[in-house]
DNA sequence: CTGTATCCGGGCTGATACTG
DNA sequence: CAGTATCAGCCCGGATACAG
């Protein structure tokens, strides 16, 4: 369920109750509207969220978690914690892997410039 | 770390402690060798997992989890916990979502034949 | 405000063949 | 046994435009 880009990070932002679409947009960080719907919808499907709609002019949709939700919400908090707590090594981890280990065909040149930072920026998180 | 297809699989592979390459293989269903060796390089760049080579002819490789790893195994195990305590409900919940809810092109054409076997194995876990 | 429709590119993924 | 190399397909995800 959650092995894709913005399930989790969309869960999240229903763990505090109701929240509007609009509010999701902005607090999930770089999300399109397309992916929020999409998302939602199969969270929805699956049954750990809801949909309230107040049919005004312009219409309000707020989301939020079903009982099923709620329960889910404590293996994902500890999930999130431990990448909190964990989060240094793991970057540390990644900066002094040696690539070089398991690669015939290894990128030697080093320039001048310190390209360090724009590649950390190309791993996935 | 794990938004993706096979690295929360290949994780719970090695939770009871070393596996060989050909074991997590068997293990593993589905997964091919390609995948296999990059899910793998990803734990292990990340530094939760790592690799023993004996260096006999033919290879053998084991894999086991580091103590970073080891201390990932709980929030993870929890995680699976949930969804064997839950796959009945949300599986339900899917069985009952009224796609036609939310769609203005709704498929309305029904078979004779029970389609909802195929549906279902397309739906993605 | 809360979506949907459409297009499109890239990366994930699988299949197959090959290697030490 | 434990990989690597290469190719091709396809779905995920982004950008944009449009709508109720």
């Amino acid at each position: 369920m959650i092995s894709n880009k913005w399930t989790a990070l969309v869960f999240y932002a229903m763990e505090s109750g109701k929240i509007r679409y609009g509010e999701m947009l902005r607090r999930v960080e770089g999300i399109s509207k397309k992916m929020l719907t999409q998302t939602v919808r199969k969270l929805e499907r699956d049954g750990l969220v809801q949909r309230h709609i107040t049919p005004t002019v312009p219409p309000s949709v707020e989301y939020s978690l079903t009982p099923l939700g709620e329960t889910f919400l404590q293996p994902m908090k500890e999930l999130r914690q431990w990448g909190r707590v964990n989060y240094t090594q793991v970057v540390e981890a990644r900066a002094h892997y040696d690539f070089a280990k398991h690669s015939e065909l290894v990128q030697c040149i080093r320039t001048d410039i310190d390209s360090k930072k724009e590649d950390d920026a190309k791993y996935d998180h």
